[in-house]
DNA sequence: CTGAAAGCGCTAACAC
DNA sequence: GTGTTAGCGCTTTCAG
């Protein structure tokens, strides 16, 4: 199908309102009902073949399209897809939107992604969603302990989550298993020689802040070391400016680490602010491991060891969760976790002995 | 307005059918119309304020919602603005969408971003968003000659350039000054004391990499220069592994530039990794210079000199141009071009002389 | 195989 | 101020 063979946009000069199956009707002799049933694949099959050509040939001609609207309004689907995101610029996001956008775009569904940070609550959006019709959820925004999760529930539109879990595992999710990412990097650390190993960890209220905390500690544990020699900051956000404040503060106990654990990359980044704004070099005076291996932290200085999660199949999988809940809705609860992957690059090495 | 007070989700419990204005006519004992009006901010007025509380109070008790697709079909406006992206995880876009999407929410509109790379054509996508119902188009991806633009022009459904524009300049645009930026470039090169400096192009079918390219050869010519001391190498794409191909061509000539500056960001890191592959080190053998200040390449070693373009102005201002060609569609083609930044960082230094 | 009729949920004339 | 009526564009019984 060329494009010059119909005429979309231009053609039927600037003002005239867009053909309906009416229009199609009039032209073809035939009543609506059988436009549509003709330009729909699954129903084509029950109309003549030579009227389902004249039919098909008028609508290209006139440069039809169907008004999905109308249609959704009468099926009671809307074909769209409602996504939460914690913030686009968020270097981490795309890729998972991405897998996302795919998986669901295939499966003839749009996206409609709204960015948590410029509305009102997450609730308000996520009713404005619904309003909009939107026939799933995915939110990439929830706290471990939330009330969209309570309200998602048991409600009429299905709804996933992606690289967060809720504390009780009530919604079915998509996420990285922070533990094993934990514990890939701390052995490696402890390999390398480290004793004093030091963690930057995310905001608590949320489940990769708090299960990578978690992992961290029990890899400790189970490494022999004491937890007395592993100190931990918790950054109040995963922004590179909250990693510095907190680098900074482990940086100045007593017995200092010799290695830094971030929670995620740009809380990483923050620690390289501090080591440099404390007058330190990495790795020599202290490794530095990140989390999420996001674009572009090979090309730092220096580039940064790093556990990588897999931030596409993410969304492709919670794609696929949303989709089988959304053709049986009261389907088991599943939890995909997702295993991670180290990439050892300059930020680590021996300790100083 | 507390989120306890209505149950938007749950609590009809997970089969009942979403309440319409006739549940709550029903309730209230009044007319579906009367509702309608009460519910709606513009119409509140018409209705007496008691009557109008009960409806609102008992819509809240129900958890209303209204529906937009029924709205949007009977005012044929959707509130919707599609956005055509060339990659939602190339971390320069980000930025403009942000701008765009806090924009368009204030006003009430909700955005849909396609990601082209993973659909069809251009045109097919175009015609999907336009079945939607899309009030408007921002198109992000366009090439300087593109169907899309002949197809958009006069169209019924406004369209707005953001970040490229068209050869012919036929629809309203939000971009930055190339040609200023390759002169801020180019000049702070010229200052240090670079006489040979090189070019990575980026795609010449597109706006940008059409005009940088020019930009920079009028710079050059302007700065007393010879052409000829001046190499080009086109990269086929905005990549950063094209950005080495290009740099690779570019280092191999037998008057090596002591100077690059490259179309884009991307490019530029690129051109790092060819500096690497050559032995070479920046800035000591070759300076260089991006384009854009993506999040990040004041982190990339060594941090790179760039030229800041405005990106999330560039965004809002698409989205003031869309509004304004929403609401009267005649009106005269605007092309806003915003200004750069020359951000120095440690990537340039003066020649070794 | 095709036509007729009804209706998804909402809004906007137009009455009263 | 409020009810009545009609219909946006489409799909889907139900007849024939």
């Amino acid at each position: 199908m060329r494009h010059g063979d119909r005429r979309s946009l231009t053609g039927r000069g600037a003002t005239a309102p867009r053909p309906t199956i009416k229009d199609i009707a009039a032209r073809c002799g035939v009543h609506p009902s059988t436009v549509s049933r003709a330009l729909s694949p699954a129903m084509k099959h029950l109309v003549a073949a030579d009227v389902a050509e004249r039919i098909q040939a008028e609508a290209n001609a006139l440069g039809y399209r169907l008004n999905m609207a109308a249609k959704g309004l009468r099926t009671g689907r809307s074909g769209l897809i409602g996504v939460l995101a914690p913030d686009i610029a968020d270097p981490g996001f795309p890729p998972v939107l991405s897998g996302l956008a795919e998986h669901l775009n295939a499966e003839g569904y749009a996206t409609i992604v709204v960015d948590v940070g410029t509305g009102g609550s997450q609730q308000d959006l996520v009713d404005s969603l619904i309003a909009r019709g939107v026939d799933g959820l995915v939110l990439a925004t929830v706290r471990l302990h939330d009330d969209v999760v309570a309200h998602s529930v048991g409600a009429s539109t299905p709804v996933v989550l992606v690289n967060r879990v809720d504390a009780a595992g009530e919604l079915p999710s998509a996420a990285s298993d922070d533990a094993a990412g934990m514990r890939l990097a701390v052995d490696h650390l402890v390999a390398l020689g480290h004793r004093r190993i030091g963690h930057v960890a995310g905001p608590q209220e949320i489940s990769t802040g708090a299960r990578r905390r978690a992992g961290f500690e029990a890899s400790i544990a189970d490494s022999g070391l004491s937890l007395g020699d592993a100190p931990i900051e918790a950054a109040t956000a995963y922004t590179r400016a909250a990693g510095r404040e907190a680098g900074l503060r482990l940086l100045g106990r007593k017995a200092r680490p010799t290695a830094i654990v971030a929670a995620n990359d740009l809380l990483a980044l923050g620690v390289y602010d501090a080591l440099a704004a404390s007058g330190l070099t990495c790795p020599a005076d202290v490794s530095v491991v990140g989390h999420n291996d996001m674009p572009f932290v090979d090309l730092v200085s220096p580039p940064l060891t790093t556990v990588r999660i897999a931030q596409r199949e993410m969304g492709a999988t919670a794609a696929r969760l949303l989709l089988a809940r959304i053709r049986s809705p009261d389907a088991a609860n599943e939890h995909v976790v997702l295993q991670p992957e180290l990439i050892i690059r300059a930020s680590t090495a021996r300790p100083r002995s």
